[in-house]
DNA sequence: CCTGGCACTCCATGGTCCACAGTGCTAATT
DNA sequence: AATTAGCACTGTGGACCATGGAGTGCCAGG
């Protein structure tokens, strides 16, 4: 069906439109590209990918744009990624390079992204999994309620509060602390579970109740904290776009941390960028952009991930470039601690 | 110059603009409002109204709308802080009733707000001044760096890194630590700077350095946390508004942190509403917009503040009642704990 | 299979016109 | 002196229309 010609062809309309935002008409495309064939050619090729669902018309005698399957057959089989210039490799380093704080480095990230592509930037907070414990703080605060501070070795921290308890004497809590940095402190988080295992028998029958609420609080939190934060940047970048859909959809929807979580989540290859072009999006107020996203991690763990979102005829070669590179980079830094 | 009839005849016209978004003419101001003169009176309070640069014409031939100088007449003198409905009381107390987690006590404030005032709301964390010490923990990363980690009383988190130290061992972090901890651990944020003054002499010349540069970043970070942080939402109500700027700018503006720090900040009146109007405003793309503030806090003691950012032509009466009723609702919350 | 030619379609642009809302002014009224 | 009715005047926005142009689909010839 689609031969080498027609797939240029789709190439070409994709680049163009992706340019200009406007129709583009088998003349103008002529023009641009060496397709080295007629005007009259290329239309009829156009009739091909239009009747294959590549391509549309928004009204009779005017130029075609692509459709979201148009845009996946180009991302998928007609592009490649783009390595990004000199000039943007040397703003990501100036941008990330010896930074040490781990809220630095992820808001600099967010921002240094957006700037890239222009688009809206979404980073999500690096896994806890393969950081380990490096102490637990259990904190009274009055009223049968406790708080808890988990801090890892990767300088990030956790911090729950557990209530509903019993009244709790300043000295159990000490106990309990003081037991609990034992058993855990220098433990790898995923090992965690297995090395409370036993403490509740260790605690003294009338502070037990405290001890499995403690516990099952911290274990609670060491699985939601996985893909729990989230920052964004750049949504003034949406300002510039005319979407199909209202942009307050869109706005609304990235006000969500549910669907951005869900939106990196759907990443199906580890450690591959990810497309998910308009219609594919399973949000609503998404169905008219497109979100390009990356694992990044240290070796070849994945520790979290990091994605754009913009509007549907969005430079995939040159986004996906971008997030690649920044995910490339912050996995570095993320080694280098 | 301003007799009553003319301060009412302002107050209508603002009332109408906010309400249709559209300029108001005589005929209708004299219809909806019980005024009791005829159009051609208005017409003439109107022209007093306009020479004293309260309100303008779009363009000859169309009504009157209120200028940014009008809005703040408004706000001084003809309105009054509109009390909450009670479904909009209960809304607060549903939304923020029995929650403990800072974090989450700040997240949900901020949505509240943006929800209750259909605008972008901004919410600052509280200040760290009041708090007192729970435990300073260090946490040695490798290559000369530590981190530090200061937990308040009332549950919040302080993390920073130090580094460009000499060679550290673990056996001297750890006395710093307990040297710190007890100088320290109860201490009101206040008084640290004094409780650790002479902590230097007491640790071993060969490791004085290292204490020296801790406790700098320690004091550095109570003097910078008051401030730092500040939670954002409801900017997808933006995009219901047409500004005067392009609301790219706006935006851009307010994902700026420090300008929303110093919007925040310009708030004259501690305990008090403040409004700051269109051109009032200090920021270049916040000039259509106002901005309503009030400090939050317990008792009398302002702990930080919140606001709201929207258009000029906005509902001040209410927003400044749901403005107000937010922050005192936050500040009982955080005395009951 | 490609291409030039041609008739056709639809949109965007710009001009004209008109109704309307609202004004400012004047003269009359209270 | 303040208010009001009446009236002429004026931008704006919408409706309507004509026009040019971009782009198409199709056909017939190479």
């Amino acid at each position: 069906m689609l031969n080498e010609r027609k797939l240029a062809v789709l190439r070409a309309v994709v680049e163009d439109f992706v340019n200009t935002n406007e129709p583009v008409g088998s003349r103008a495309l002529a023009d641009r590209h060496p397709l080295g064939v007629s005007p009259a050619t290329i239309r009829n090729d156009m009739v091909a990918l239009e009747e294959d669902g590549y391509i549309a018309q928004p009204h009779t005698s005017a130029g075609r744009v692509p459709t979201d399957k148009g845009y996946r057959l180009f991302v998928d089989r007609l592009s490649s990624v783009k390595p990004l210039s000199a000039a943007e490799r040397r703003a990501i380093e100036s941008f990330l390079g010896n930074t040490v704080d781990l809220d630095e480095i992820v808001a600099r990230t967010v921002r240094l992204l957006a700037q890239l592509t222009r688009q809206v930037a979404i980073v999500q907070y690096p896994s806890l999994t393969r950081s380990s414990v490096q102490h637990v703080e259990l904190i009274p605060l009055g009223n049968q309620r406790i708080m808890m501070v988990v801090i890892t070795d990767t300088g990030r921290v956790e911090q729950r509060v557990i209530d509903g308890l019993e009244a709790v004497s300043e000295r159990a809590v000490n106990d309990l602390r003081a037991m609990l940095n034992r058993a855990i402190a220098g433990c790898y988080l995923g090992d965690v579970p297995d090395a409370v295992d036993d403490l509740p028998a260790q605690v003294p029958p009338e502070h037990r109740g405290i001890a499995v609420s403690v516990l099952s609080v911290l274990l609670e939190s060491l699985v939601e904290s996985h893909e729990e934060k989230i920052v964004l940047a750049g949504t003034a970048n949406l300002a510039a776009v005319d979407f199909a859909a209202s942009f307050r959809d869109v706005l609304e929807a990235l006000e969500e941390n549910m669907v951005l979580i869900r939106l990196l989540g759907e990443a199906k290859d580890p450690s591959m960028l990810t497309v998910s072009i308009g219609e594919e999006n399973f949000h609503e107020g998404l169905r008219s952009t497109s979100v390009v996203s990356a694992d990044y991690g240290v070796g070849n763990q994945s520790l979290a991930k990091i994605g754009v979102v913009g509007p549907t005829r969005m430079d995939y070669p040159g986004t996906m470039g971008a997030v690649r590179a920044v995910a490339r980079y912050v996995g570095q830094i993320l080694a280098g601690q």
